[in-house]
DNA sequence: TAGATTGTTAATCGATTAACAATC
DNA sequence: TAGATTGTTAATCGATTAACAATC
């Protein structure tokens, strides 16, 4: 059995892959090096980490450019495509549904859901806003197994839970609010003005 | 001279910052024990943390949430408000801008610029979007030292490196590209589609 | 005092990276 | 072969956390 892969290399692999994709524009092959100074990190991390993923390199050439983005994307699990959901249909909720970022990396945004009578029924981009009240028939008929939660903190441990319910392993929350969770679910949480506060920091340096 | 901070721990700080925030509507003072329940980590971890910011807590009692939270926004040189420019009025961009989370924090959305003439001119919310042109006065004039980039990734190293020269000193990426910089300039980079990578290994798990 | 909780030590754990033999 | 680069070891570094004396 594969030994698991650090936590930390899972947090890598993402930046990895979006720089071979850039880097597989213009060369068939990369070597550790020339991976480390495009992600911003030390070219023994890269092979270390790339020696999870199950690519061979070839000494005293590199790696396969189109080798890694595969057995990356093999390791993510992002070799087919996800159905999506967001809740919430505010700005940030509708700027998503609209980003393409997504499907390049396998993610297609199937719904999105609201429960402002105002806003339900709307469009935005390609999808016309549901009815939070559907959500459950809209996570089990299009088999959705990821969730972005981009309500405001009061509603977001609700949703969460009730998507959970509903048998989604993986969430992402924009809200501004820790969620709680059982064991076995995901939950990442993006916060910017967490981010600014760090950055902050740094200008009071 | 005070020791200095882990990076580890400044990155929790604004966590604490905001479950303090919340904690503080209920009570005036919290154990280690409660905020590490309501951040999600270690107790030891909060502590060890906290000791950081110079407030003392008392034995047997816990810590006073007001001193927590006025310390803990000291440290990060969050007392007070900090103008930001928002470079790239798309979808993300715009939805930042009239994200009420971020004035919360003292940071205000002081410019909204894009370099399209279809965007430039057009209101949003409060903000009227300005040229890309103006970027230099714009930044001189209103004292700007932190900016959020929210253009295509081909454009994004163009305004770093820009925002760089008028002297902005922390950026936060969200442009879906790895951005250089010289060194005193803090960098953080939010990219949700490596998020949801992240997420979707956890589902293959 | 008895109970609770801090502040801090020291052990543990895990992650990073220099270094180099293996080898293309 | 000579030069380049991998794969991996082992040392280092830093972060986490159990444990407990101090003390409110």
């Amino acid at each position: 059995m594969a030994p698991p892969i650090p936590s930390a290399t899972i947090e890598r692999l993402p930046r990895y892959l979006r720089c071979l994709i850039d880097m597989s524009l213009d060369a068939e092959r990369a070597s550790s090096d020339q991976i480390a100074a495009a992600a911003g990190v030390n070219a023994a991390q890269v092979r270390k980490d790339l020696s999870f993923v199950g690519t061979q390199g070839t000494r005293g050439v590199g790696y396969e450019i189109s080798d890694l983005i595969h057995n990356i994307r093999l390791v993510l699990g992002i070799t087919k495509s996800y159905p999506v959901v967001i809740v919430g249909a505010g700005n940030l909720g509708s700027a998503l549904s609209n980003y393409e970022g997504f499907r390049a990396w396998g993610f297609e945004i199937a719904a999105l859901v609201d429960n402002d009578p105002e806003v339900i029924g709307t469009q935005v981009g390609d999808l016309t806003v549901e009815s939070s009240r559907r959500l459950a028939s809209i996570v089990k008929k299009r088999g959705i197994r990821i969730g972005i939660i981009t309500t405001p903190a009061s509603a977001a441990q609700g949703v969460a839970d009730q998507l959970i319910q509903l048998g989604v392993k993986s969430i992402l929350n924009l809200a501004p609010t820790v969620l709680k969770s059982g064991d076995g679910v995901g939950i990442r949480r993006v916060d910017l003005p967490t981010e600014l506060g760090i950055l902050a920091h740094h200008l009071s340096r």
